[in-house]
DNA sequence: TAACGTTATGTAATAATATAACATTTACAA
DNA sequence: TTGTAAATGTTATATTATTACATAACGTTA
């Protein structure tokens, strides 16, 4: 079982706009939706992110500059992480393969040097778009 | 057998640094490096490092906004790649494991998408750090 | 080789992403 | 009730990346 984390009230209002949208968020998005509940300043926006990241409600999408909300319910795999990201449409999803997941948490290398942590995104193209 | 690239001036002279540095350098620290050989904006060094990754002779480590020069002699998995990256010094290596390649390259999620390409970064503690 | 399309270059301005530094407040356990 | 950690507020600034526009070099093929 994991911890539970009590959301401070920032923390509280930028999850719930992420979650709510579904799909990844940038920074100066979440800014200016944020506005009107008072949070002004970038600084608290990367602040409640970087929180939000570490306890795993959250993920960055690196290649994207953007958060998407943990889709696990659990939220138990934040340091073993993968998604699928559409180049066409920019869609975005979290894989949660149990196999895939095992494979790479197990995975080390030539030297044996075994990894706490891993980020996997996969490009190409979802259904949608490739039948258009 | 891939196809040969005639590198132009300026990608040439990217990528002799990035190369000969053998480790991730940031977009501005080659600007930096770069300056005293003309090249005087940053827009010069993005286009080389947009054509570089492209033709796959260096990769972009995301999650640190920095270049690599590939170090798989070929270069031919250029949509491939995987990194492992220390996060006490810092130093990344590629990793060429075709084990691992093969695993990823085959992978198709849940609905049968498959992908044309993939990054990987692993995170962890190199040697040397763990026994400091 | 002249004409054409493509790729690369040069330059200035600016957009987008992220952090530093400092002061204050809140939460909560000892 | 006080000490400490976590969170907040605010201003300024650093870092990363792109837009827009003009010109030059390269390679093909007529």
């Amino acid at each position: 079982m994991q911890k539970e984390h009590n959301l401070s009230k920032n923390q509280k209002i930028i999850f719930d706009l992420i979650d709510k949208s579904g799909e990844p968020m940038k920074a100066y998005s979440i800014l200016f939706n944020v506005q009107k509940k008072g949070i002004k300043a970038p600084l608290q926006v990367y602040r409640a992110l970087d929180k939000l990241v570490e306890i795993g409600k959250i993920h960055k999408i690196e290649s994207r500059n953007a958060f998407i909300a943990c889709q696990n319910s659990s939220c138990q795999i934040s340091k073993a992480t993968a998604f699928s990201i559409c180049e066409s449409c920019e869609n975005v999803s979290e894989i949660s393969n149990s196999k895939l997941s095992k494979y790479l948490s197990n995975f080390s290398d030539e030297s044996g040097m075994k990894y706490s942590k891993y980020n996997l995104e996969f490009f190409g193209m979802c259904k949608k778009c490739k039948s258009k």
